[in-house]
DNA sequence: CCAAAAGTGTTGAGAGTACACCCATGG
DNA sequence: CCATGGGTGTACTCTCAACACTTTTGG
């Protein structure tokens, strides 16, 4: 990428925070940084925009070479100005959340997947430039977009279960929810549909799947609602 | 502004949407341009970043210089990147609102007057590069943000009747509300005080006079609720 | 048959909604 | 004394919150 830097706007860059549901934690897709400065640290995939190219197709674009996630829906969360963020000269960088399913994606298709890497929330390594910081921001959104908007469609897999959906739940919100009243207020809003299946992986009593009604779904996630329990 | 260019970085801009309140509807500071392109149109107050500045101050500098308005607390809501929104190069620029009590500033305090004025927002006219766009995305975020945290307090006069406050919530939500219902809503936050003075300007009945209670104000911003009549 | 997680209903309290009349003032 | 907007209460409905036991499976 430095290679062509003739091709690319030097002052402004991207930055994905991309959030995965998996092992019952939400988790953070981290890439190996293969040039300076901080060279063979875990980082945010990002990088700078090219002349001619939007903002968001340069995070797309980056997101895709860096790490194999295509077709993901990126929201902005802002620009990080600080004067010193980037040690080499001044970089504005734009900051972008996705919340997408691991296991929809093969890492990095075809290249070394060392170098990208999940790690759980709570356990992510130091970080280079500010990206700590643009990490906590998207979960600080991510937070306050949950009591809102429904989550789960971007995040859980097509099939999943009423316990996985809360367990989500409790993940973002941090905090126990009650069973019982938790399904029914996630069925009393309709937007997600019983399947005749069972989950066959659990080793206890197997529960129903469920899948997205999308349209229902994005209806909800416009006019938004709100979560309380 | 334009002599100084090489002070700034001419890639990145802001723009700043402020929403006012008067004569029970909801305007927008805007000012004339008095540089090309465009030089003559109402445009949003903007400008360049400079060198070694942070975004929000840019944004609170060009605002104090071209309107006279202080103090004023900038939210960011985005960037706008279309390639060619700037007509001679490319030019991102990161939008602003503030909501502000129009009485409270004289505008652009010892300058020609003629050239900042407030628009309510159905009477704007035709502007220049996108700052439609942007003045309707700075109108939607507040759409949004009326349903979860309180608003007034930026835009209101310090003493306020009840019914100047239900104005405000129509205007922003666009649609009538319930006097006894508002009222009750309202009041069971205990976010504003009820005085012993009433106002004296209406030429009707009297409305009792109430002002902010700033903690709870805040706290209640902090924490979200839900404004739903 | 035991351990572990899935599934299921009811009740009481509080908030939301709909609705109509009297009051204070200026002209 | 009249026109205009300010101010007030109640009853019904619905949603929220708290809470415990039975069912299904694998080992």
């Amino acid at each position: 990428m430095s290679h062509k830097l003739r091709e690319v706007i030097r002052n402004i860059s991207v930055d994905c925070v991309i959030f995965g549901y998996e092992h019952s934690t939400l988790e953070v897709l981290l890439v190996k940084r293969d040039v300076e400065p901080y060279a063979g640290m875990w980082a945010l995939p990002g990088g700078f925009v090219k002349k001619g190219e939007r903002i968001e197709d340069a995070a797309k674009r980056v997101l895709a070479q860096m790490t194999g996630v295509t077709d993901t829906y990126l929201e902005e969360i802002g620009v990080f100005d600080e004067l010193d963020r980037y040690p080499l000269w001044r970089v504005f960088t734009v900051g972008h959340v996705a919340l997408i399913s691991p296991e929809h994606y093969s890492l990095h298709a075809g290249v070394d997947t060392r170098d990208v890497q999940w790690f759980p929330i709570e356990k992510i390594p130091p970080l280079p430039f500010d990206h700590s910081k643009i990490v906590a921001v998207a979960l600080e959104k991510l937070r306050k977009r949950v009591r809102y908007q429904p989550i789960g469609f971007e995040i859980l897999p097509e099939k999943f279960t009423l316990p996985q959906l809360q367990r989500l739940y409790e993940v973002v919100l941090g905090k126990k929810l009650d069973k019982r009243n938790f399904r029914k207020k996630i069925l009393s809003m309709h937007f997600i549909q019983k399947l005749n299946e069972k989950d066959k992986n659990g080793i206890r009593r197997p529960a129903y799947l469920y899948t997205f009604d999308k349209k229902k779904y994005e209806k909800l996630k416009e006019k938004g609602f709100v979560f309380e329990l």
